[in-house]
DNA sequence: TTTATCAGCAACCATATGATTGCATATAGT
DNA sequence: ACTATATGCAATCATATGGTTGCTGATAAA
């Protein structure tokens, strides 16, 4: 039996538990949302502002890098981090199924791939 | 100085946390799966074709209620489980934000305020 | 009124997680 | 070369988390 569309059974579904988990802690989200509105930045630069350690800071961004949520990019002595948000969209995207905005969704990415 | 409407900073950025963190485990996940296309169920229907305790299922659903995901309704001795669909709709307009889908995310508010 | 079913509570356990401190390494600037 | 800065690695620690077992209470069915 070929698979329907909407199947969200067991599956993929819980695929996307490891991404949530990565948004799922408050200092990484902190992190995320400051990346996002201010653009790449190193690690010291995420700190400042920040009650957390540095090291804290860094093993969080490994997290957030695991998920690929954030990605690195090495210069010179600092690696400056910034947002993957084509994994982001995939987690909105799961969001739209189970919020019951699936339709919405279809028009969405229809109109994606028509451009 | 007034909020800019795009201000996703530390106030408001992080009390998401709790829910996506309550996204973030597969069982969990795979509850919401199914919960989503199987409608309302109790606590037992949920744990068959599971490989946790029913007790396990029961704990995940108190985390779930706690983050405002699904809600119970009590019926005689079992009470129904259902998903809290517009809860999830925030997380889907945070993840719209930080995914850059802003003004997308905007074009739907629009329509769903105008409705 | 028994009996079977559905759920809640509590104790317990192993492991994961968030955060810290201390030391080491690499690069930029002087 | 020397110094300051930016990061990485490892050990450690307290607590949170996911899961189990055992018992108790409530309600439907016989």
């Amino acid at each position: 039996m070929p698979r329907r569309h909407n199947n969200h059974g067991e599956g993929r579904s819980t695929e996307s538990a490891p991404l949530f988990a990565a948004l799922g802690d408050r200092t990484r989200l902190r992190i995320v949302a400051r990346l996002c509105s201010g653009g790449p930045m190193s690690i010291t630069h995420l700190t400042s502002g920040s009650r957390v350690t540095r090291q804290a800071i860094s093993k969080h961004l490994r997290v957030l890098e695991a998920a690929g949520v954030v990605r690195a990019k090495r210069r010179g002595r600092e690696s400056l981090w910034q947002l993957e948000r084509r994994r982001l969209q995939e987690a909105r995207r799961y969001l739209d199924v189970i919020s019951g905005q699936w339709d919405e969704a279809l028009a969405r990415l229809r109109k994606f791939v028509e451009d």
